[in-house]
DNA sequence: TTGAAAGCGCTAACAA
DNA sequence: TTGTTAGCGCTTTCAA
């Protein structure tokens, strides 16, 4: 508190090396290609560096409006399948000197609209959107601002801004043929959120997968759950059985809905995989130490991080030529506990 | 791309209402006593919200050098302890209107020093720092350009800096009064990094709750960790069991070393807890449902992050005074599955 | 090849 | 009670 140092700034270098700040700021310019002479340059940078010169990216952002800053939006940073989402981010950014302002949106449509606030107040220069809904009006206010997005796992049902997602067709194909192969011919699903993008993707390929393998999907099969949530997956998987619909296998939208399931059936004296199979989605980390082992789709997290990155930093970059509208990433079945041949 | 709009600034709003910017300014001020017409007042603010207005954040930074960003550093957003303390301090910081910038250092001492200058060069307000060693000197530098900083889960080893920590000492003697009652009287340790507060402290303590119940601790029976990593717990526990030092429990300064402990226990044909018992700390979410359950100490993960936003806010509004220079949070013995009675 | 000057949007003396 | 003015640190056009 009693001695504060005061933060070094171009004029100080220019002040030290006798020239003007903005022979300092040509010196200093990343880029640099502005015809200084080799010797000046050299001399400005070699003292930057012995005073421990940072450049100010308030100073500089207001100016040039470009704050080497991006915003991340997910749902929830407690949710393992985003932390790694964000390293694959950051990989790539990081080392380009940008930094993240993460938010959280909880889902909340409110929650949203205010934080987007909060990075457009910041000048964010390009925003990864992991917590979108299919329909989602602010993106358009965002981006009409200048500000480019992508947006990852998921999608808005428009085309026009950049997503990163998963085969989720394939993955849930992947599944169901391996129950299929196993035996099972009653197959009922937990939907997620018909809102979100992911939900309603896996619940179609659900009905053209089960159309093509010739299984009957009959009415009251199929439940929406409201979130991607453990509980959801308990209250759905409880409505399942209480419609008297028989099933032997069930196909939850995400690993959580899975767990969620698991637990209900266990509550109602029914095993899996004995009395019914299940599968998830998502392959979240330490799924696979938890009992019996959850059967479900890897998704490549990380990758899908930075291909986010990657697409973002074209669009902030101006190369916006060199983006491809969705970017599908490839999908792993694994193979764990929870599937077994049906009973009876 | 094709019609960009400008963002709306106070001359906008000056021009509409027509006063003048400051008075526009002093009309928006969220502190707001400056004596303005209830009237004037009233008329700015609606127009401002009419028009969207939102405040520039980088031209107010550069102006007062506050910038409603907080630097938060944490060794790695993977590590599932982390997500619930960055909750915690966002319930307090964000409602108030600050974001987050979230970098990870891997307990690299270049990276963070690299990233403590991200924060800097951004200007952040304060910053919570999760990821600080015992020794940084770094550190001293942030705060002697007026940031304040709080760490968090870890402290220096120098007073000085608030800290938020976790009551180790008791938890330590928690978990060893548990394994004495289960009958264990020789019990061995793999300690945490010796560079870290809590690989120190949860040492110290092992010793001394040793001590206090009379149980001897040989030569040997305790190893350091060189990370808070499974990996580490299997190579620790593994170099235990070669050294020939007898035990029949062991604690293990976090769960992670722990559930890798238990690992290689495993890869040798012995059981836990039935060859030996095994203890961790932290009680990590998902923690209780791996098998067979690991006995722990929970600490309070989402109120450590809001004790530190409490702290940093204080630090950052000129109330240093109410600051403590260190808060202890009590913790929580977690009886599951991994302790017994010895064997034999 | 370098300097001078303007200005990004905001706040805070100081004046009136 | 409101307006004027200066300036935070930086980049960039224009001149020299």
């Amino acid at each position: 508190m009693s001695n504060m140092k005061r933060a070094i700034t171009l004029k100080d270098i220019a002040r030290e090396t006798g020239v003007h700040v903005s022979t300092v700021s040509r010196a200093l310019d990343p880029n640099g290609r502005s015809a200084l002479t080799e010797d000046v340059v050299m001399r400005i940078r070699e003292t930057a560096q012995r005073m421990g010169y940072r450049p100010n990216r308030l100073a500089s952002g207001l100016r040039t409006s470009r704050t080497m800053t991006v915003g991340i939006v997910i749902p929830d940073i407690t949710n393992t399948i985003f932390p790694p989402i964000l390293r694959g981010v950051e990989s790539l950014l990081e080392p380009l000197g940008y930094a993240s302002i993460i938010v959280n949106t909880d889902n909340a449509v409110e929650r949203e609209a205010r934080l987007l606030d909060v990075l457009r107040e910041r000048g964010v220069d390009g925003i990864v959107h992991a917590a979108v809904p299919r329909e989602d009006p602010r993106i358009d206010d965002v981006v009409s601002r200048g500000t480019p997005v992508v947006t990852v796992n998921r999608r808005l049902d428009r085309p026009g801004i950049p997503a990163i997602v998963s085969d989720e067709e394939h993955g849930i194909s992947l599944l169901m043929e391996h129950l299929h192969a196993a035996g099972h011919r009653r197959i009922a699903h937990i939907a997620g959120p018909e809102a979100l993008s992911t939900g309603q993707a896996r619940l179609r390929a659900f009905g053209q997968t089960a159309a093509r393998l010739g299984i009957e999907a009959p009415t009251g099969s199929t439940i929406h759950a409201l979130r991607f949530h453990e509980r959801e997956g308990m209250r759905c998987s409880g409505e399942l059985l209480d419609r008297g619909v028989p099933f032997t296998a069930l196909v939850c939208a995400n690993d959580r809905l899975a767990l969620g399931a698991i637990q209900a059936l266990g509550a109602r004296g029914l095993t899996c995989p004995g009395d019914v199979s299940v599968t998830g989605f998502n392959d979240m980390p330490f799924l696979d130490l938890i009992p019996p082992g959850l059967t479900t789709v890897r998704i490549a997290q990380y990758d899908v991080g930075q291909a986010a990155a990657q697409v973002l930093l074209r669009l902030m970059t101006g190369r916006a030529d060199e983006v491809a509208p969705e970017t599908v990433l490839p999908v792993q079945l694994v193979c764990r506990g929870t599937v077994g041949p049906p009973r009876g």
